[in-house]
DNA sequence: ATAGGTGCAAAGTCTTTGCGCTTAA
DNA sequence: TTAAGCGCAAAGACTTTGCACCTAT
């Protein structure tokens, strides 16, 4: 699986995630896999979904915390994955996407949330900076 | 405001909220309210930013918790705002939405994860249920 | 007057982490 | 042998909530 030492557990739990469809959360994983294996411990499971992700094995979704935005017109936003700061994109809302993934789906599509990440302007500009 | 009885920090929250670009997060709100209303609380911030958010005055950005999903090719994802699934969305990975992000702001647009949401077939299905 | 809102603090939920034991290499 | 990894439980971070007091209506 990657360049760490073996692991029982952490094998469980990446397969666990490529044979399910249903993204789950830790938990959800926790309990699944102790049912079979009891001892398992739910610390094990949120260590190696981080290790899994950070190799890239795995994709987690979601923001670390809530935030909150008075500009309730559908808009898109930029998320630095350095400093974690959000800015708002200047960007139309591409309503052509839910209907596209109306199309293409069996589901009651409302809308969509469109989040850009990268190096925000501050970031490469510091980076910049220590290396000259 | 709406329909609720007015309250001072109700409008100080908005307020504040109006007037950044910066998508504070709760506590970011209550740091910057607490310099000059140093009684205000933290769970007055989140009761306020929840009552706002669901009378649709503000957004929020995020999802409840860390979902994980063994498919790392970036694709599109469903999220049920009635039963919370998450599902995968069979749409190809539109490129061109990273270069039309990267021309219109000063940040180095890494890549996008794009969000549809609305009510799933499952849910669909259990309210014709209902009614019927 | 009175019901909705607040401040405070406790509780809850989700995630991380320290420590001593286990196990892959 | 030995250090990465585990189980357990405590701690941390973020959010919600119960309760007594306050305040817009």
């Amino acid at each position: 699986m990657s360049g760490k030492r073996y692991s029982r557990q952490r094998e469980l739990i990446y397969q666990a995630l490529l044979h399910t469809r249903e993204h789950p959360t830790a938990e959800m994983l926790y309990q699944w896999l102790k049912a079979e294996h009891p001892n398992l411990s739910l610390g094990t499971v949120y260590r190696n979904l981080n290790l899994l992700s950070s190799e890239g094995l795995i994709t987690r979704m979601a923001f670390p915390v809530e935030r909150y935005d008075a500009d309730t017109r559908p808009h898109s936003h930029f998320r630095c994955d350095c400093c974690g700061a959000v800015y708002d994109m200047d960007l139309p809302y591409f309503q052509a996407l839910d209907e596209q993934a109306a199309g293409a789906s069996p589901h009651q599509v409302e809308g969509h949330e469109l989040i850009f990440h990268g190096r925000c302007a501050r970031c490469a500009a510091e980076d910049l900076g220590k290396t000259s």
